[in-house]
DNA sequence: CTTCTGAAG
DNA sequence: CTTCCGAAG
């Protein structure tokens, strides 16, 4: 099973574009969007159920505002919209699709903002999402929880560490959670297969050419539970892939 | 001298387009802009003071709202900003420049909007506008009172009549005003030396293609006192120019 | 720098 | 359909 992880910035932006990830996501199973940036009502039909896919959508309350998606090739055995918290859940950062025991999470983490305006709402996002996993992995489900976690947890997962000491996106706090996070057992698969590859980052800023210097950050992800890590037979990003801000980050599990 | 009437729909939006008035606008020797949407502090020196240029704004208090302009080779011997109420002077419709007894204007009247909505407004601000023309015919000026009157004065001044009797520029109270005040003596010089070449319009919406069908409205004119009538040499509309929903119009006189 | 809404035209 | 704002990233 091919699944991609990919924030659009807008999915009727990459529509202008031509750019629709159905399209440009070679052999795909499973697409996890976020920023979708619409809600379902306000899709024309062929990006809100696009022809020969299954799509899920989860909106935030504000139009234009966040929003999730998972596309896939099969019908998902059971789908779950947001967290169980309507404090995040109306901002539509969360939704996962079964398919048989395996679970697939598509999530967009908060922002921290500047000067850390948002970092504890973030951080008990966090906190939530831990208590989330554990209720799919007590009912004896693996799951893959991929997107956009907004924190680059090393130095070597961006290229200006030191500037970003500060920055929404590399706080202590948020780099710290992370590693407790994995301390739990869930595995960072892009970093564990590529321990020291510097320069692959999954977002770079519009602004003064960042991305074709490569001055980006790795703060998309594909982390799985434990009993999944030795499944996975294919881990990459696809920085070729334009249209966003972000590049899709593929997971192949067997 | 050679005087034109553009509403540019966004001076930065012309600008981004590399089709800025004093660029395009050939032999100018005064340009009256309007709908410029901007605060003149919001648009960089290039724009807000064009070299070799006298300019002078009138601003809406409200970001990005309306506003208009006036740039001239010659420095005026007078401005004028506003029309001397602030009902609607804080909506930056309205500047004057003299040059000697010659008082161009640059005018951008009320939208009367769906339902009339804004039908009282705007035609408060035409009876204000009389008057403040009147204001500078008493100092024995002649006037051009050029710009975007957001008013069709007649079936022959956009191509669907009919279909637009109850929509916003061609209502009967607008019109009515427009009869009333040339009945005054003002002269609309451009329908008056055309007086029956049909499609001659100033102004397409951008949908559907109506531009290229001409499927238009004649709402910007270049209205004259009295005794300026005899002086003018030249009227006539600049379709060929690009860039806005509207079209320049040209004046000269002599 | 870019995406979006919502007001406005 | 397009401009602009302001929020947001």
């Amino acid at each position: 099973m091919l699944c991609y992880s990919w924030n659009v910035n807008g999915i009727r932006s990459v529509a202008r574009k031509d750019l629709l990830p159905w399209k440009v996501l070679p052999r795909a199973d499973v697409i996890c969007l976020q920023e979708t940036k619409a809600q379902q009502h306000m899709l024309e039909t062929s990006l809100g159920e696009p022809d020969g896919w299954h799509s899920h959508w989860h909106s935030a309350q504000k139009p234009g505002y966040s929003s999730v998606a998972i596309i896939s090739r099969d019908a998902p055995d059971e789908v779950m919209h947001g967290i169980g918290d309507d404090t995040y859940d109306s901002e539509g950062r969360v939704i996962a699709a079964r398919f048989g025991t395996l679970v697939v999470i598509s999530a967009y983490f908060p922002n921290s903002r500047d000067g850390g305006a948002r970092l504890d709402y973030k951080l008990a996002f966090c906190a939530q999402m831990e208590s989330y996993l554990d209720h799919w992995r007590k009912r004896g489900f693996e799951v893959i929880l991929q997107g956009d976690y907004n924190i680059a947890h090393n130095p070597i997962d961006l290229a200006r560490p030191k500037e970003n000491q500060k920055n929404a996106g590399y706080l202590p706090q948020e780099r710290a959670w992370l590693t407790r996070f994995l301390a739990l057992g869930y595995r960072d698969v892009f970093r564990e297969k590529n321990p020291d590859l510097p320069g692959a980052y999954t977002w770079w800023t519009n602004w003064a050419g960042a991305r074709g210097r490569n001055v980006g950050w790795r703060i998309d992800y594909s982390c799985v539970s434990p009993g999944l890590y030795d499944r996975v037979t294919e881990i990459r990003h696809c920085p070729e892939i334009m249209g966003s801000d972000h590049c899709p980050v593929a997971i192949e599990v067997r």
